[in-house]
DNA sequence: ATGTTC
């Protein structure tokens, strides 16, 4: 199949459709968020082939999306959002993604760019040290088997319960850290033996802990409410549930391709391969990818506790703790009710590199932040710029409530291996005032700048298409990769 | 993304 700009209607300058009618198997039109650029920037690639085949999806309501960040994934493409009908629409694990939840979190601190300038070396160095990094790499905390099925079942609370946490960041999680649907009985025991001794680690890829400053403000009433102000530090958090969620991915993918046929469900790609969400086989992965979730929730907090950790051992133990703004998933399902076609109807929204991004009023957001919407945070690639949004009602009308997750790739890592010299790169960001700290030049290759869309173009779209408003722009000084 | 190939 291939896919034509004529193809394309345009409906605003920044939505895009592809009519059901362009393919029998469809059953919803595909939709692209983007601006012009950046909807020609992916016509060479399989992104529109890929979001055409979600929209024959069983089940999928409204029309099958993606953000202006989307790229090429296994199945779905990434960027990508497919809310089906409960209970009896497809769930797809190639529509969640291999890294089941991950992430990203914003902390806040009390200290001003001035006050870290001669300490942004060692503090990269302390972070380095305190935040296990890395492909394999474990932590220092090793789960029993009846551990494993505490932090299974209660996500950030079982961290905070041991003391790698605090009480007062729950309330700031996407749904408190916590998925009440987790059954630790359907995770294998490779899955558990994977994720034994990751909690509290990064990983590697494009996963980093990063600390920024806060080089502008665009809304100084939500910023107010975020507790956002400009020349802040503040840390950011990118992972998810490590191997533990990787192995579920690979288990549950496993098991549904082959019970798909059984409940006579097709799709155009086997990656795409799905069950009724309400099938013996389709809750059991939602149950063991709840639980996988929870994992990831856990680890982010304990990596915010290592960092707090490097944080006091830089600036004395007197220096104000790391405040958690917020924390939200990106690579996940959930059950949510949404209009479609004027109507109110309970849907699972698969959202695969994608966040929520709802509005004022929503009733899971903390009371602080109840009158100005969900805060949405997007993390430019290794050394430009990362941004906080906040939700808007116009997402809930056109995407489910959602929005983009980062800048995304342009160059598979492959080609941006090709064309990056790493050294020279670390070098280049270092002069620029970013310390980056890395395991391997391989990681910092795969993750240049030149492998990444346009930040700014990204997020530009999806502040004039209305979804998510801009509320500060972050600007890196240190990088911890693996 | 991941004990690189689901």
């Amino acid at each position: 199949m291939k896919i034509h700009k004529t193809d394309i209607n345009k409906v605003t300058d920044y939505i895009w459709e592809i009519p059901k009618s362009f393919r029998p198997a469809m059953r919803v039109p595909a939709r692209v968020l983007a601006s012009e650029p950046l909807l020609d920037d992916i016509m060479g690639d399989r992104s529109l082939v890929q979001l055409v085949n979600v929209a024959s999806l069983p089940g999928i309501k409204g029309a099958a999306l993606v953000m202006p960040d989307v790229h090429e994934g296994y199945g779905f493409p990434i960027g990508g959002v497919a809310a089906t009908i409960f209970p009896d629409g497809a769930i797809s694990p190639g529509g969640i993604g291999y890294d089941i939840n991950c992430g990203v979190r914003l902390l806040t601190s009390n200290l001003k760019r001035d006050h870290i300038k001669d300490k942004t070396e060692a503090l990269s160095k302390e972070m380095y040290a305190q935040i296990p990094s890395g492909m394999g790499k474990g932590g220092q905390i090793r789960l029993s088997e009846q551990e494993m099925d505490q932090v299974l079942l209660k996500g950030a609370e079982w961290a905070i319960e041991k003391g790698y946490g605090k009480k007062e960041d729950l309330a700031y999680m996407e749904s408190n850290g916590r998925l009440q649907d987790a059954d630790p009985s359907l995770v294998s025991a490779m899955a558990k033996k994977r994720g034994t001794d990751q909690l509290g680690t990064i990983g590697s890829g494009n996963h980093f802990v990063e600390v920024d400053y806060i080089e502008e403000v665009y809304d100084e009433t939500i910023a107010k409410a975020y507790g956002l102000c400009k020349d802040q530090i503040v840390v950011m958090i990118h992972t998810g549930s490590r191997g533990l969620g990787h192995q579920i991915a690979t288990d549950y993918t496993k098991q549904i391709i082959t019970a798909m046929p059984r409940y006579g469900m097709q799709v155009p790609d086997r990656e795409l391969a799905c069950v009724p969400f309400n099938s013996i086989e389709g809750q059991n992965y939602f149950k063991a990818m709840c639980a996988a979730a929870n994992y990831a929730w856990c680890n982010r907090e304990i990596i915010s506790w290592e960092a707090r950790k490097a944080w006091a051992n830089i600036f004395g133990a007197k220096v104000e703790p790391l405040k958690l703004m917020y924390d939200l998933a990106h690579n996940i399902a959930k059950i949510e009710t949404h209009l479609v076609h004027g109507e109110k109807a309970q849907l699972i929204v698969h959202r695969k590199g994608a966040t929520r991004a709802f509005g004022p009023g929503f009733k899971e957001l903390p009371q602080d932040y109840k009158a100005v919407g969900q805060p949405v945070i997007i993390p430019g690639s290794m050394g430009t710029f990362s941004f906080v949004l906040a939700g808007t009602p116009i997402s809930e009308e056109l995407t489910f409530g959602s929005c983009c997750h980062g800048a995304g790739r342009r160059l598979s890592r492959t080609a941006a291996k090709k064309q990056v010299n790493a050294p020279v790169l670390q070098e280049k960001l270092k002069e620029k005032g970013i310390f980056v700290t890395a395991g391997s030049y391989k990681g910092i290759a795969e993750e240049a700048p030149i492998a990444y869309k346009d930040v700014n173009m990204v997020v530009q779209t999806i502040s004039d298409s209305g979804i998510a408003k801009k509320v500060a722009k972050l600007r890196p000084v240190a990088v911890i990769k693996g």
